[in-house]
DNA sequence: TTTATTAGCGTGCACGTGCACGCAATTTCT
DNA sequence: AGAAATTGCGTGCACGTGCACGCTAATAAA
């Protein structure tokens, strides 16, 4: 329903009212070639007097130009957080395909340097116009940004990041500030008095331990609200249950008085079956993110509060966002995106 | 970087591969015209065979289809709920734009149920492919929709609905449940006694109450878990402050037991005068609804908890959804979409 | 002055689809 | 049997842009 009087002007709009050509009118649009300073003039100000703004549609069905985004991310096994991370990355791609934008996925184990060296090697040779990545192992993820520094290659980080790098764009929580707001909550309902934090048992080849500023925020907080309290730190195998539930049998038996569970990382749903098998309605037990195994947890009442944001919304976001910087060739309005976090409980599950 | 085995099929592919020309694939393709039982076996072999899919950008560049909206809502202030609303509908619409969406909307006046009938004629004489409209006068809308539903014109609702109509599509909170939510949280740190529920003033011409459901939401959950508990209510003129800060104070005073106070309407920073001017540690203040105000009052805490969820996404969703089944002519895969309800506290305030 | 060079500019083709027009073959009507 | 209508199908043009080619006139070099 356009107004007749102003139909979408076009190229040819614009070169009639600065009385040049369309070859003109482009030359001027994507500074390429030759143009005299007093056409350049002319067709800058037809086109502001018209609003003319270039046919997205005709534009890009013209060019057929593609831009190939490599993303390299840990492995994972359905379900876990770094699926629900490629979920969204996927999720964007689809809606931005008819734009030209193309993935390509490189995924790296965790627990060995080398495989994340290798990915980023394949996903230079992929010749992309911008790489997605996390930061785990942080001298390799440094050397390999300073090379795309060089390459003029623009870079993004997912969920955790290296300040020191020229990265366009971030998109993840404040780790420090989601591990204070467990705390918050893990105390909300009566002081802790002592309080269990569950931790996962990590190979000696795992340099890096990205979980330690949530667990900062979340032991700072304690220490300052509750100087009293004391919060004890046992470790269990995430590669076995069975010693899991005998670790904690034996815990929590020598530690009758501890009213306060939190575990900091990912995985609260290895606790389910300690918690199933003793259950205690004056326990409060605070764990993150919106796994799908933990929202069971939640659901039945083993555990009471997650904390969490939409997990797929901050891969689809960020690969939104980063293409649009790539294609319009602007840098984004923002660079450091913290995404919200959720407080999820029983009580507002529905609809996640 | 496609496979140069496979590069994308066009038309001209699918057409030579059943040995038919391209108008032959175009017809039988969206069902125009005549074409033999034959042919149209061929071509849909064809199609499948080599993943045939129109490019989007050539289609509508070559069609230059509009699709219109008409929005229909109540009138708002800057940052006043529907304000929000209605932003999340442009900023969907922004984004459509470059796929021949558009928008047009019409503003109501709540209290007056005539300029909602002239509203809803005048989106009519648009003559959109589709409608958008929140459910305030029920008889009215209602009607409303019978007629949509005689001229075969899709409709959907924002916000609130009325079941017995065949919309298409809603999005919005479930009212009941946010309120359980609310009295939930209102009752976490300790269990209410005597409990304020404040409440608005309303014109006589206003016949309709679409805070009710979550009201009960409310009141039945208190009623339910904490049967001894007493709840309350007064009423506050939202158009004049000076009243509502007299009735307040006299309430309170006859009340001095009143630990826990709530509002179930978004207007909860109307309370922020009283609430400044008599502080409390230990009172629990629970509002509904990320307006800017109430934000201002959880951030400076004068209020504990807001109930809400990201009230322009909401909007946003629904325009896209919308646009995208009307344009693909497919029903929605799912039609009522209850969003997630956030809890907001002054810990995880930031980057809302 | 003549020739080579380059600045400035116009034009034509391609991109893949939607749609209208019209031709040939077949069927129906008179 | 001849005219009229209908079925089945191919083709041409338009949509608005990107880009390469090549022309003209001005300038620099010989």
């Amino acid at each position: 329903m356009q107004n007749s009087n102003h139909p979408i002007p076009t190229v040819y709009d614009v070169a009639e009212r600065a009385g040049v050509s369309r070859g003109t009118v482009d030359r001027v649009l994507y500074q390429r070639g030759r143009v005299s300073e007093q056409s350049r003039q002319k067709v800058l100000r037809a086109v502001e007097e018209l609003q003319y703004k270039p046919n997205s549609n005709a534009s890009r069905l013209a060019r057929k130009k593609e831009y190939l985004f490599s993303c390299i991310i840990p492995q994972f096994n359905e379900g876990e957080y770094w699926g629900e991370i490629n979920n969204g990355f996927l999720e964007a791609a689809a809606l931005l395909s008819e734009r030209g934008v193309r993935l390509r996925l490189h995924f790296y184990d965790q627990t060995d340097v080398k495989s994340f060296l290798a990915e980023s090697n394949a996903a230079l040779d992929d010749k992309p116009c911008g790489i997605i990545m996390n930061a785990v192992f942080r001298d390799e993820v440094t050397l390999f940004s300073q090379q795309l520094d060089e390459l003029g290659l623009p870079y993004a980080f997912i969920d955790n990041k290296i300040d020191e790098t020229h990265y366009a764009l971030y998109y993840g929580v404040d780790p420090y500030k989601s591990g204070e707001l467990g705390a918050w909550l893990l105390s909300l309902r009566f002081p802790p008095k002592e309080i269990a934090l569950v931790r996962l048992l990590r190979d000696s080849s795992q340099r890096a331990d990205p979980n330690r500023p949530r667990r900062h925020g979340f032991t700072d907080y304690i220490n300052e609200h509750f100087p009293d309290s004391t919060v004890h730190t046992v470790f269990i195998d995430p590669k076995d249950s069975c010693s899991t539930q005998k670790t904690l049998e034996k815990f929590f038996a020598a530690h009758p008085g501890i009213k306060h569970i939190c575990m900091t990382n990912s995985r609260i749903f290895l606790l389910e079956q300690y918690l199933r098998e003793h259950p205690d309605p004056e326990r409060i037990v605070v764990g993150f993110d919106e796994l799908k195994h933990n929202l069971k947890c939640l659901e039945r009442g083993y555990v009471n509060v997650l904390v969490t944001r939409h997990i797929p919304e901050q891969s689809k976001l960020l690969l939104t966002d980063f293409a649009e910087s790539v294609i319009s060739r602007r840098a984004p309005k923002r660079r450091d995106h913290y995404v919200h976090m959720d407080i999820l409980t029983r009580m507002n599950l529905d609809n996640y």
